[in-house]
DNA sequence: CGCTTTTGACCCGCGC
DNA sequence: GCGCGGGTCAAAAGCG
């Protein structure tokens, strides 16, 4: 009897100690759950500080490239007195071997079938740089921005009411380019990306739809054709090959045109880099081969690349299956204090390997506490010392 | 049902 | 002018 109540006490004490148990997990949990979060937050901030500081360092270099060039200086002086109470409030944005001002232009009319309003709105974008700077004013916010451009869709899609018009305004873009190259004597620059990845579907920051394959002569491999699908119209598009039979884990993309509609985080910086390069590889005799490698370290400052014209499509090849450093890297980078790697998909990132399934752009921004001014100067100098 | 991929046909530039 | 080859189109199939 004494013995069953023994036990049966036993088994109370025993729920009892579980019911505590369970509860002490539970505040645990929680605790650790709080501890989660306010690390979130931090990273959150820190992040954001991150990305302002990238975002002021881009600007301010696509601001020195364009004045190195020499390009437009007095649309540059306009538009220096039209924000020169905040330097800060101007975006820069380099886009590939196409003329703004033409875009604007054909915008321009299309709008003003819709309403005046808008051409007014559209007269204001039209603040652009020779070789393809595209110069927009912060004062108008980005949701205005996105507004404008979601009312440009709009207007667009008004115009193109069929599948076949969309390929006449596809062809006329097309045209609008080729004719300006005519002048120059020069395709559309391409920039080839070579990566090492099972996947050839990298992830570049912007969605693409495939509309093409095919097998080359010279390459028993097939290439793929994609189209990119973030716009209705937007005239870009790469070609994804692999690098031979020996070397099945690397992937040559080549991009080639301009895109009309703003580009996620993950993809502008690539989007500056190779626009910049392509913008000095256009700019021609003005720039010398070793400002336009010293311009590129700067955005690809731990890869290999190279320049070249062939078919005439002057070319710019970034080569992420060959690490750079030290010899291709800016005289003055700061090796001590910075250091790079390529984002992946996976939670816990491996190191870069051929086994890597999907290759993040966004990694290609170098994760050192970079002081903007002390690059710009530091650039500045460099610069000068070329000349 | 709508979007994407596949794939054969077609177009067009280039070299001979 | 012709043939070749790279690039694009578009109908059909696949997929979520």
């Amino acid at each position: 009897m004494i013995k069953e109540e023994t036990v049966s006490y036993f088994q109370t004490f025993d729920g009892v100690m579980a019911e505590s148990d369970k509860e002490e997990e539970l505040d645990a949990t929680k605790a650790k759950v709080e501890k989660v979060r306010e690390e979130n937050e931090k990273l959150k901030l820190l992040l954001s500080t991150i990305l302002n500081n990238y975002n002021s360092l881009q600007m301010q270099v696509s601001k020195v490239l364009g004045q190195q060039q020499g390009a437009s200086s007095m649309e540059l002086d306009h538009i220096d007195r039209q924000d020169e109470n905040n330097d800060y409030d101007v975006d820069i944005s380099l886009r590939l071997g196409r003329s703004e001002q033409k875009i604007s232009k054909k915008e321009e009319n299309k709008v003003d079938k819709i309403s005046t309003k808008d051409v007014e709105e559209s007269k204001d974008k039209r603040s652009a740089l020779g070789f393809g700077f595209q110069i927009q004013s912060y004062e108008a916010s980005k949701l205005d921005d996105l507004c404008r451009q979601v009312k440009l869709a709009n207007a667009e899609n008004k115009c193109v009411s069929s599948r076949k018009d969309v390929k006449t305004v596809r062809n006329e873009n097309h045209q609008d380019v080729l004719e300006e190259h005519e002048q120059t004597g020069l395709k559309k620059t391409r920039v080839c990306v070579k990566a090492s990845c099972e996947d050839p579907s990298i992830n570049d920051g912007c969605q693409w739809r495939k509309y093409g394959q095919k097998t080359a002569k010279t390459n028993p491999l097939p290439r793929a054709y994609y189209r990119c699908s973030m716009s209705s119209n937007c005239p870009v598009r790469k070609q994804v090959q692999r690098c031979g039979e020996e070397e099945t884990s690397a992937f040559m993309t080549t991009y080639e045109g301009n895109h009309d509609h703003p580009l996620p985080m993950e993809a502008s910086h690539m989007a500056a880099g190779t626009s910049a390069a392509a913008s000095l590889l256009q700019s021609g005799s003005s720039s010398s081969s070793s400002s336009t490698s010293a311009s590129l370290s700067y955005f690809f400052p731990f890869h290999h690349f190279s320049i070249s014209t062939t078919n005439s499509h002057p070319t710019v090849t970034l080569d992420l299956t060959r690490p750079n450093y030290p010899n291709q890297l800016p005289d003055d980078y700061p090796l001590s204090s910075s250091s790079f790697s390529l984002n992946f998909s996976s939670p816990d990132p491996p190191p870069p390997s051929s086994h890597d399934h999907t290759l993040n752009f966004s990694g290609l921004r170098t994760q050192a506490p970079l002081s903007t001014d002390s690059l710009l100067a530091r650039y500045r100098t460099r610069l000068s010392g070329q000349q």
